[in-house]
DNA sequence: GTGAAAGCGCTAACAT
DNA sequence: ATGTTAGCGCTTTCAC
């Protein structure tokens, strides 16, 4: 097959060793040597192979991201991020998706495939505590996303409390009083949906208001088809709310659809906000008003906590776990804006 | 470390040849052996060390699919259906993107980290036949999407010329006849647009028109923001367009957006056609008729191709190239069709 | 049917 | 500064 060290070394006249020691730029070695065994590299076309460096060395340089969905564009582009992210610690990443089923998440913060890879970030929208209790054999991780746990890793999240606080904020701030929450689930009250539902409750109640209990939709899922059924439903009450603070962007976008199906204007009839930025949020018929987490942080921290953790694995002493708050801002756009003429 | 094979076969008593043939499913083992093996697996929780299987073996499991954006919703669901279809092959999927740059498309056809991984599915936009003449090292490869090139690879693409034509001729069906073409380039004949803008071409002169190529628009890049902008620069002329093909679904609802601004309608004054089916084109203020590839036959087939190619590499006489031709449909929706009331 | 030993390509000790 | 050797965990002849 390939070149080894070894063809190298006989082309070059010099040991394995040596060869070895210019392929890793170790110091000590004589210009003269170095320009030899390179020359040999160059005709013989050496590349080093990787896997049995890293069998050796027990490291891939391969870490896992394993998002909910790649079809959602928000964790499309938080991988991106975390690709690029990864690749400045010449990292390689291995992405997966769990389609949020709390088994594929539970299989893969378990170790599936743990032999490939150093390490595993996680974004987990079903799993429970408690299936975090016990990982044996499985690679340092680190969490990413809204959902709390009570288990040691580090986690990447933004102040989802204080995200949702502001942007509900923002729609008492432009006058709305029924503002309707759309992306619950009825099942846990640890749900993804938690933080943000509490920084609904916190800032209708901060405005001397009584949240409204009813005006909390639930949804099957997180997608436009989601977010246009609840707020069909939500639409067929009497009391229609005058405005919609949604989980996340794409639910925003088919309660958008809905509305505009429904022939109600957005922000005149309802005001929307949504969460995570992505992009299309920019570019709709009606652009969106959103809360935007800082992805490039928010995918950076992400990595860097895991190379920490990589590195300090089975050796001294591993530093407590971490949470770790990245920025975000309130992006207004048209959904909570008086219209273009 | 983790368990060897080694520590089971002392557990077991047995040699560990044995523990091997166990594990990998050998079928000359006496049924007490083999579960006196499994037992001390079992216990001792072996995991087989896939890097150590993979050096012996010269083959990683591993596939690379590079996409030029993962922000691009159609190279994200792309990336998910391919992912599906290798985990069919007990195959993962190494994620890479190129950001649409030429120099990072040849860094990963001439085998980038190829010693990590069996085979590559590139989707490029950028790449020219002529960086791909030589290939030492390099893994086998299928290529992937609507750009051709005079090299010998499995090429995966739906019929683009096709695809187009009908696009184009759905919007002379329902009258219109100034038919301007979104996200051309202009520097290369090549270009990605290339088969879509003969699909215009043909379609147009079929119907016994002159294609007018001052209604090709060209664009930076393929994002919203270059379709929003190419329709405002051919809104600015005097004969402005009655209907829009565009290169893929993001220019098309950039361009929608543009048109919105201006308060022209669609699809009463312009009417828009796209290409991809992403998600939100299901789900815009105005939904949008597209031309949907099948996306999971794509993935399939590709995976299944570079499968193919991964066994025989080294082999017997390798199959001869080919281009595959997934189907697609036309989903018409309301951006040609009568508004709702 | 099972065992012993060689070796995939590399790096880390230990020599020199 | 460079060479020698052992071994990472596995599979694969080739014996028995």
């Amino acid at each position: 097959m390939g070149v080894s060290l070894k063809d190298v070394a006989l082309r070059a006249g010099v040991s394995v060793k040596t060869v070895s020691n210019v392929v890793n730029d170790y110091p000590h070695v004589t210009p003269g040597t170095r320009r030899r065994v390179q020359q040999a590299i160059d005709e013989l076309g050496y590349r080093p192979n990787l896997t049995a460096r890293h069998l050796r060395k027990g490291r891939t340089g391969i870490i896992t991201l394993a998002v909910p969905e790649l079809g959602n564009p928000y964790f499309a582009e938080v991988a991106g991020a975390v690709i690029d992210a990864a690749a400045r610690h010449e990292l390689t990443v291995l992405l997966d998706h769990t389609a949020g089923l709390r088994e594929k998440e539970v299989l893969v913060s378990q170790g599936f495939r743990s032999h490939v890879i150093d390490g595993l970030i996680l974004s987990p929208i079903r799993l429970e505590s408690e299936d975090l209790l016990s990982r044996p054999e499985a690679p340092p991780m680190v969490l990413l996303g809204e959902r709390e746990y009570d288990a040691p890793y580090d986690h990447i999240m933004i102040d989802n409390v204080g995200a949702a606080r502001s942007a509900v904020r923002h729609l008492l701030d432009i006058g709305r009083r029924r503002i309707a929450f759309l992306g619950a689930r009825r099942e846990s009250a640890r749900q993804p949906a938690h933080l943000r539902l509490r920084g609904w409750r916190e800032a209708i109640t901060a405005a001397g208001l009584a949240p409204d209990e009813s005006m909390v939709a639930a949804t099957e899922g997180y997608d436009r088809a989601d977010g246009a059924a609840a707020m069909a439903a939500l639409l067929d009450r009497e009391d229609r709310p005058d405005a919609v603070f949604a989980y996340n962007d794409l639910i925003a976008l088919g309660a958008m659809r809905t509305l505009v199906e429904r022939g109600l204007r957005v922000p005149e009839d309802i005001a929307v906000v949504g969460f995570d930025d992505i992009e299309e949020s920019r570019f709709g018929m009606v652009s969106l008003t959103t809360v935007a987490p800082d992805k490039a942080a928010l995918a950076q921290l992400a990595v860097d906590c895991l190379v920490e953790r990589i590195a300090v694995a089975g050796g001294s002493e591993p530093p407590s776990p971490r949470r770790i708050l990245p920025g975000y801002r309130l992006i207004v756009r048209e959904s909570t804006s008086v219209r273009r003429s």
